[in-house]
DNA sequence: GTTTATTTGTGAATAATTTCACAATCAATC
DNA sequence: GATTGATTGTGAAATTATTCACAAATAAAC
């Protein structure tokens, strides 16, 4: 049981990205250098990263671009439903709500919570707002298996420790904070402020050769 | 002129961050130690890290907080006004124009674009919506530096490429897929189904010990 | 002002990641 | 069915990132 890194779990959900591109262009298979040539990255990497998992190609052939994409899913668990919450109905969150590629992959969003009265019990998008006092019993209910925290800052820490004593051991957090939780439980943590700061980072030190 | 990774430079976002929350706090002085601590990081990493812009610390003491938190700023580039334009107001665009954190850090969104004749023309948040067929002028005019887009997967290549001819430099891609740009301009990627796709390869695959 | 406590800054050591390079294998061709 | 050409899978090598460890420097205590 080798430890997988984080790069490479971007890198596989990168690769079923161009997989399923190639598959409704047609491609019936595909090369690892062709693969990595769509990424930006080398065959080797590409070929690296797949041999944590097993051994999907064929020598001389490369890999079936249907196979390939679907043994991907498999280990990125998109071959079934997630049960999904969602807390916080600001912009972010109302935004996640319709995000089509959520859907796509699998991640049903089933509740969503809020504490404000006006947004509590109407229907957001066709799903009925509850209030953010009844999350753990909710979460547990429903079997909840991922929580997006979207909540403003100063609630984010609360809002997590509920989320982790309802059993949930996975959180997407949009809040711009970090947020504390038990070593078993595994949080991504999404900044998109922090993204433009990379972006005015490059435009204000062209003199540093930013590694890409 | 040294090499700066990604991983620095995320790091430093999340210094800076922390610096302020610190700054709040009235915390004078902070030691690599209790900075590393807040990150889940070591103190080395930290220092390291600094080191490749200079020496901030006094040696016994640490570093001054508010004065750590301007030179990392003054580093990001967050000591003065980015012109940005956002193109595509669906439901990510309308979210991020709202978004706090980017006026809070220096991110004017100056620009709106999009291409529906229903928007065009009319104000969003205060911002006039301009037609999408006027992106490179505009964006030239007002210099823009950044650029987010967040339209479609269909649409992204084809903007890209507009944007790139404005002469811009840097672009915040939220599309779902790999845009193809000349050598000189830095993208800036964020896929949020990308993110739910880790956590669930972490719920299935918790026999491998996942590198955090 | 001397001593003691800390904490930085950094070269060296270690660990992790990526790339190389090539034997092994298979498809396609003749 | 042998030969050729292509491409995988994978140890070894190279590169990159992180951590260690300690001299240098400073604040605080006495």
């Amino acid at each position: 049981m080798p430890k997988i890194s984080d790069s490479t779990i971007r890198r596989l959900s990168m690769y079923y990205r161009s997989l399923s591109e190639f598959e409704t262009k047609g491609y019936k298979t595909i090369s690892s250098e062709h693969l990595a040539k769509t990424e930006k990255l080398t065959p080797a990497q590409v070929r690296k990263d797949l041999s944590f998992f097993g051994s999907f190609g064929t020598r001389g052939l490369g890999y079936k671009t249907r196979e390939l994409k679907e043994r991907i899913g498999k280990i990125l668990g998109l071959d079934h439903i997630w049960n999904v919450a969602l807390i916080g109905l600001g912009n972010v969150g109302s935004a996640l709500v319709s995000y089509k590629e959520f859907q796509k992959q699998g991640f049903l969003i089933k509740l969503l919570f809020d504490n404000d009265q006006r947004k509590i019990n109407k229907k957001h998008k066709g799903i009925l707002v509850s209030d953010v006092k009844d999350l753990v019993e909710k979460l547990k209910n429903n079997k909840i298996e991922i929580v997006i925290i979207a909540v403003p800052t100063q609630a984010a820490q609360e809002v997590a420790d509920l989320v982790v004593s309802a059993g949930v051991k996975t959180i997407l957090n949009f809040a711009p904070t970090r947020i504390k939780v038990p070593q078993d439980v595994v949080v991504r943590f999404v900044n998109m402020a922090m993204e433009l700061e990379h972006l005015s980072f490059c435009l204000s030190n062209q003199d540093f050769s930013v590694a890409t």
